[in-house]
DNA sequence: GCTTATGGGTTCTTTTTTGGAACTTATTAG
DNA sequence: CTAATAAGTTCCAAAAAAGAACCCATAAGC
């Protein structure tokens, strides 16, 4: 499969992967959420060629993820911002850093520390229920074919066991 | 920056990409979820060529996301099983399908429904704040630099605006 | 006992993607 | 007139992925 066929796929992941499925993409999310807006900011801070950074900012205004505002005429210069749709992104780049929390860390801890405005504590993301607010782990989900795809697709979930 | 120092980086986001920053790698997770086990299953759910599949299986094992556990001794064949550390990846895949779900779905829906067996409902994963419980979006969060980590690393965070 | 199937790979060649460095363009500062 | 800045683009070499063929142990069919 190219990256090409990848957001047609029958799988919001595989879609989702298509914008944002390369260790890149991802990092310079991070960044957006830190703040950096600027070209030359992304560049020196993630150790990209401009080349692939030009490439992943384009790709993520087309998929409607940054867009381009300009920040001064003659020279023209735009930098980019996260919209609602990449704001929506947060908890997923939230979760990956946990888990690099927990798993990826040295002896010196968690590199950043996220502080809740609303209680004052550092805190981790919790996944919970939309519908029960209870806690969720993996364990605790049934996973079935959507409504609009029952019979579209053989075998978009494996054989039950 | 190459993939090799990649999980040196202070940032547990690169940590973390380290070992699932690839496409083919959350998509042969996401299918451990759905409860792919062998080889050859995943490889013909994928379509990812045989080459790809066994280095990245390899690289989950190393990293402990996954474990080979023999399931039939003469000939001797081994399946891919979730460890503990693997199962925690999966609020990452859920807030990364629930965007695909939100933003780049079609006319018919979400292909896959996750129901919650706690209250029996379809439901969505919710970020909330492992202190107070309470949702918290990017805009709620202050990010600090870790306490281990004060000025170790110059400009671990962008400056500040 | 010969052929084919199965599961889990490895090897080989071709194509695509990156990395790295130099070049471009518009404008301002010295 | 020269250099600097910001945001790219172009070019070539190196690395990674795609695609197909091959390997190995065992078992099943005939």
């Amino acid at each position: 499969m190219r990256w090409e066929e990848l957001d047609q796929q029958p799988c919001s992941l595989s879609r989702t992967l298509a914008v944002v499925g390369d260790r890149w993409t991802l990092l310079v999310l991070r960044d957006c959420f830190l703040g950096v807006r600027r070209f030359d900011e992304f560049e020196k801070r993630l150790g990209v060629t401009r080349h692939v950074l030009a490439d992943r900012l384009k790709k993520l205004v087309e998929y409607g993820v940054l867009v381009k505002v300009p920040y001064q005429q003659r020279p023209l210069r735009e930098e980019y911002r996260l919209t609602e749709r990449g704001l929506e992104l947060h908890p997923a780049i939230m979760a990956l850093v946990s888990w690099g929390d927990r798993h990826m860390a040295d002896e010196r801890g968690a590199p950043i520390r996220h502080v809740h405005k609303g209680c004052g504590q550092a805190m981790r993301p919790v996944m919970v229920c939309s519908e029960c607010a209870e806690p969720v782990s993996a364990r605790d989900i049934l996973v079935q074919v959507g409504e609009g795809w029952e019979g579209q697709v053989g075998e978009l979930l494996p054989a039950a066991r």
